[in-house]
RNA sequence: GGGGCUGUAGCUCAGCCGGAUAGAGCGACGGUUUCCUAAACCGUAGGUCGUGGGUUCGAGUCCCGCCAGCCCCGCCA
């Protein structure tokens, strides 16, 4: 309902400046959806902040902008008669034909009602970003579902959406990592294309141990290091294959939650970094400080009452974290030959690094590498946390590895399957089975996630995540499989429906719920929640399973069947729409 | 010490630009099935929105103080 409140929010704009010319300045409808079904669709708060400069009651104001209003023939011909209630809130409720037309033109929309950008510019979602020669863990999660989602949500409104994954591809840890592959298995650095290491992880410990313990292989590491940023050709090929072994693991991991990423880890930026540091200094901010480069911010004050320093170039002249950043928003925001030309940069990792992208994101915004008009953002959320409230851990105290925790959530969803298969006396084949508990499986550990507001930490459950009741994944996913059944059974929801009519109330809230969808994806993109589309989808499969309960479609008389089946194509697309911007994929029977 | 985030029903959480009597799910209690999958639906109970001030016609929401929890704070990312 996009177009129309922004029609009416123009209607009710006019109105109060021919009712109050003498306080234009001050004239804002305050257009909002009504807070309650009763009130209507649409409320505007606008006449209440008037009462003081104009010296009238609220309610006088009020009614001096409905009769406004009501001179207005294409306000007239969109709404019923607007009613007045309590301090001075003007309750508006869209003509019912209007609905209905509305709906008629979603149904053949592949877009549902959502418009697509103008003038789209790319926008750059950095997310997931593991670690070469580390195994994906829990920690990866919420940054590769969250982020995965909000990429989607901008692509569908048509962004050019560049999804970068920054992994931790550089840096001191691989001077030990290739010495100890130059040491246990030389032989892979003469023959040619990939290897296959086995366990990273256990090769992660193994290298990290022996740099714990003996002087010798630390010396030959830093040495490593030296060669790798002296692009020496053995060191750089027993990088690479560390890397492409890392990579394939990463890629399982991705396929099966069905994610794309490209691939641009913090290496691509290396050749930049002197560069950044001439840029600071071209910019007047370097300041060297205890030998390390250093731009001091301004309004964080540090533990002895100075300002806080971003070091962009340690003492030893060695380049960081920070460093990188900083090339990488040089590079993101640069036009297209030396850069991606992007006007809105996302990064989406934990709320623990708020600090370090604030006090870079100032030094970019110092610096001139921000474009008028172009966004730089940090979307940060909160940890994952077992039921006991702490990080989430596995029973012997590790961390929670990614492939286990999505093993786990789909041998649950097998299991539970499988229960009520018996239960039910249901056949089923068995690769049913496996689609469904797969499909299950991942969309509860998607949903789970993306259904809280990602700022805050999140409680991690199983058996809250896969209740086929509530705000989870089954329950939406049900929801689908009704529709699917209705549609199986004999209802046609390809049927052309010229001509919508609705007369039960049922009918009423599951049209007004459907043209809700376009003004949630616009909130989404712009906030970056992805938990206010899935209260939207959990309030949708409420209003359709109501409606489902008490109105009859299939048996409906004749007259009433075909607009019935429009509902539920139009709730089935907009379901399978809305989950599929969230990475879920649907079902037709579970 | 400084900074950030969080604090809403027994539990897990929503709460949009400040707007009408603060919502949902789970759990608890009670009801509904000759009918498209009851994995559903209907109902009842449950609140000092951490706390004290302030701004406002109006505050869970904005500002200040305090309390509690988590996280970050110079050469790791």
């Amino acid at each position: 309902m996009l177009r129309i409140a922004q029609a009416l929010d123009t209607q009710l704009r006019e109105a109060m400046q021919r009712a109050f010319p003498e306080v234009d300045a001050l004239l804002d409808p305050q257009l909002v959806p009504a807070s309650k079904p009763e009130f209507g669709d649409f409320q505007a708060n606008g006449a209440l902040p008037l009462a003081k400069p104009l010296k009238q009651a609220p309610r006088q104001i009020a009614a001096a902008i409905v009769m406004a209003l009501k001179a207005d023939s294409a306000f007239t011909a969109l709404c019923l008669e607007p009613q007045i209630a309590g301090p001075g809130f003007i309750n508006l409720t869209i003509r019912p034909e209007r609905l209905a037309a509305e709906l008629a033109t979603r149904l053949g929309d592949q877009r549902l009602g959502v418009p697509a950008v103008e003038n789209a510019a790319p926008v750059v979602v950095d997310f997931s970003s593991p670690n070469i020669a580390k195994e994906m863990h829990v920690g990866h999660l919420r940054s590769t579902i969250i982020g995965d989602s909000l990429a989607r949500v901008l692509e569908f409104r048509g962004h050019p959406v560049l999804r970068l994954n920054h992994v931790g591809d550089w840096g001191t840890q691989f001077g030990m990592l290739i010495t100890h592959l130059k040491q246990v298995a030389p032989e892979t650095l003469s023959t040619a294309d990939a290897v296959d290491l086995g366990d990273l992880v256990a090769f992660y410990r193994e290298a990290k141990k022996r740099f714990d313990d003996d002087e010798a292989f630390q010396v030959k590491s830093r040495e490593e290091v030296v060669k790798l940023q002296g692009a020496d050709p053995l060191t750089l090929k027993a990088w690479g294959l560390l890397c492409d072994q890392s990579r394939r693991e990463f890629q399982k991991i991705y396929n099966r939650l069905d994610i794309r990423l490209s691939e641009r880890g913090e290496s691509f930026y290396n050749p930049l970094l002197p560069g950044v540091i001439e840029g600071l200094k071209d910019a007047e901010l370097l300041i060297t400080d205890d030998g390390a480069q250093c731009v001091f911010l301004q309004g964080v004050i540090g533990k002895d009452g100075k300002p806080l320093p971003v070091i962009v170039q340690k003492r030893d002249g060695g380049f960081n974290y920070a460093t990188t950043d900083l090339a990488a928003i040089r590079y993101r925001f640069a036009s297209i030959p030396d850069g991606d030309a992007a006007r809105r940069v996302i990064y989406v990792t934990d709320a623990g690094q708020a600090n370090h992208f604030a006090g870079v994101f100032q030094v970019a915004e110092r610096a001139g590498w921000i474009p008028e008009g172009a966004r730089l953002q940090h979307v940060p959320f909160g940890l994952v946390q077992g039921e006991d409230g702490k990080k989430l851990k596995t029973r012997s105290g590790d961390t929670v590895r990614l492939r286990d925790l999505l093993d786990e959530s789909v041998e649950r969803a097998e299991a539970d399957l499988r229960r009520r298969l018996e239960e039910e006396g249901r056949q089923e084949t068995e690769s049913f089975i496996q689609l469904v508990a797969g499909t299950v499986g991942l969309a509860a550990v998607k949903y789970a996630d993306l259904s809280q507001n990602r700022i805050t930490n999140y409680q991690f459950s199983f058996d809250r995540m896969l209740a086929l009741q509530g705000n989870t994944a089954p329950y939406l996913l049900y929801a689908v499989v009704r529709i699917a059944g209705i549609a199986r059974k004999g209802g046609d929801l390809d049927v052309a429906t010229a001509q919508l009519q609705f007369n039960e109330p049922q009918e009423w809230s599951l049209v007004r719920e459907l043209l809700k969808f376009d003004a949630v994806i616009a909130e989404v993109e712009e906030e970056l929640l992805p938990n206010r589309l899935c209260s939207y989808l959990f309030e949708l499969s409420q209003v359709f399973n109501r409606f489902y309960d008490q109105i009859p479609v299939l048996k409906a008389q004749s007259d009433a069947l075909s607009s019935r089946l429009a509902l539920c194509r139009l709730t089935a697309d907009t379901l399978k729409s809305g989950l599929g911007l969230l990475g879920i994929a649907t079902l037709e029977r579970m």
